[in-house]
DNA sequence: ATGTCC
């Protein structure tokens, strides 16, 4: 595997055989995954072997190892030359993502209530491994209606108000979702968990503004310094993970008839225009309406919280996936062609202008929601022109020790109390998901969005910091 | 990420 750098932010990996185009990496020297330690460029290699697959295959700063695509990859096919969708080129949690929303505080009113919101969230926000949920789904008709409306769906019902749906991506649900090509096992994992958080790297956090990089942008945000923030980070739960699973094995089965060979089987795969193709993408849609609709409702549940003990409502700012493929249309060669976008770890980034902005936002571009490790720095970044990456950046800090090895390093240290001792309150389901997160674990997410925009792919707007985690 | 192996 070699890098060429093309230019301070670039990387090339040389197209050869079956690579049917480049890899190409965006990073600083001191973020590229270690060859051999990480699998991660073999992976962005191997990514570039796909049917139909558009000028390179992608990798974003923060790119680390992952089920067959690296996280953090972005590979879009061309759905009239046979390009192919993956179910690893989304990855497990469907439509994982992050939603801000600002609530009418400064941080100095913050230390007077700031224990009574983490007491009032503690047992508001359901989290950790399977257990528990806000909104209780009277039946499979009424899952249905979750999996086609998503966010919509749950304001139609009193679950927040009509303005959160503009400030959604897609509206708040996409479309062409269908709960008929949902598994069983799937539907019975998705019933009960509507409205929770998961565990892992989701988190519900309070934050506050602590820095400004474009005034004019963040005020089109609604952000200003010394704001109060919310951030949430979750995705769409079992349902989504039962999805992957299925349809993972059941293009595997199909790959021989449709002549495709990959050279891991985890890069498992179908045209868009087949039957399974189909059925995935509508699968896929239905499980990211699941996730948007899971972060509605915790948002409905935050907003319960800080309206009785703080005295304010909480404004959507954005919300927008990292684990997603789109048709989307993008200029190509001349001519705008229909791209299934894959991207696995890596946020959407409309430019300014973009017809599927809302109008308050189209000056300024897209908010790019980017979480930072537990209890450290997030960053608010904005879509800009000329993306090389088909509108895509990264999605996070990225994790440098695996779970075990971070829990081995937290062996005798107190995670929570030594976020307590920085300033950060800690309301954590259980002392191994927290240690499994503690921030030595992962790389400096400030590195990783100075890469980004270095590299053109986003803009900094805001850096968010935490002041409270609510974690499974 | 995930009822961390049907």
């Amino acid at each position: 595997m070699e890098l060429v750098q093309e230019s301070p932010y670039r990387f090339r990996i040389d197209r050869e055989a079956p690579m049917r185009v480049p890899g190409v990496v965006f990073a600083v020297p001191e973020l590229l995954p270690e060859v051999g330690a990480d699998r991660s460029l073999d992976q962005v290699a191997n990514v570039a072997t796909l049917p139909g697959i558009v000028e390179a295959s992608y990798a974003m700063p923060d790119v680390h190892w992952g089920y067959g695509f690296p996280i953090g990859g972005v590979a879009a096919t061309d759905v009239a030359a046979g390009g192919v969708v993956s179910p690893g080129g989304v990855g497990f949690d469907i439509s994982c993502g992050v939603r801000l929303l600002t609530a009418e505080l400064d941080r100095a009113e913050l230390p007077r209530v700031i224990e009574a919101l983490m007491d009032g969230l503690d047992p508001a926000i359901p989290r950790g491994m399977g257990r528990g949920a806000v909104w209780q789904l009277a039946d499979r008709a009424e899952l249905d209606a979750v999996l086609r409306g998503g966010s919509r769906y749950a304001v139609e019902r009193g679950h927040g108000v009509p303005r959160d749906l503009a400030r959604c991506e897609d509206d708040g649900a996409v479309t062409d979702a269908d709960p008929a090509q949902v598994g069983e096992r799937a539907v019975q994992r998705g019933q009960g968990q509507v409205g929770s958080l998961g565990s892992g790297n989701h988190f519900l956090e309070v934050q506050a503004v602590e820095e400004v990089y474009d005034e004019p942008v963040a005020a089109a945000f609604g952000l200003r310094p010394g704001q109060v923030c919310v951030m949430i980070h979750c995705g769409s739960r079992g349902l989504g993970h039962q999805i992957c699973t299925d349809y993972v094995r059941i293009m595997e089965g199909v790959m021989p008839r449709h002549g495709i060979e990959v050279p891991d089987r985890q890069l498992a795969c179908a045209p868009v225009d087949s039957p399974e193709g189909r059925a995935y993408l509508g699968a896929m849609a239905a499980a990211a309406n699941y996730a948007r609709a899971n972060r509605q409702l915790l948002t409905e549940a935050a907003r319960r919280v800080f309206t009785r003990v703080a005295g304010t409502d909480l404004d959507l700012v954005y919300d927008v996936s990292h684990n997603l493929a789109k048709i989307e249309e993008h200029e190509r060669d001349g001519g705008t062609r229909r791209l299934c976008v894959h991207r696995k770890g890596a946020t959407r980034a409309l430019p300014p202008d973009h017809p599927d902005l809302p109008a308050d936002l189209r000056d300024v571009g897209q908010p790019v929601l980017i979480p930072g490790s537990m209890g450290t720095s997030s960053y608010v970044l904005t879509g800009v022109a000329g993306n090389p990456a088909f509108a895509s950046t990264c999605h996070g800090a990225g994790r440098t020790r695996s779970r075990g090895e971070a829990t081995r390093a937290a062996r005798g240290q107190d995670v929570r109390r030594d976020l307590a001792a920085r300033g950060v309150a800690v309301r954590g389901a259980s002392r191994k998901g927290l240690a499994e997160e503690m921030p030595d674990a992962y790389k400096d997410v400030s590195a990783v969005v100075e890469a980004a925009s270095g590299a053109g792919l986003c803009r900094l707007v805001a850096r968010l910091t935490s002041l409270g985690v609510v974690k499974g």
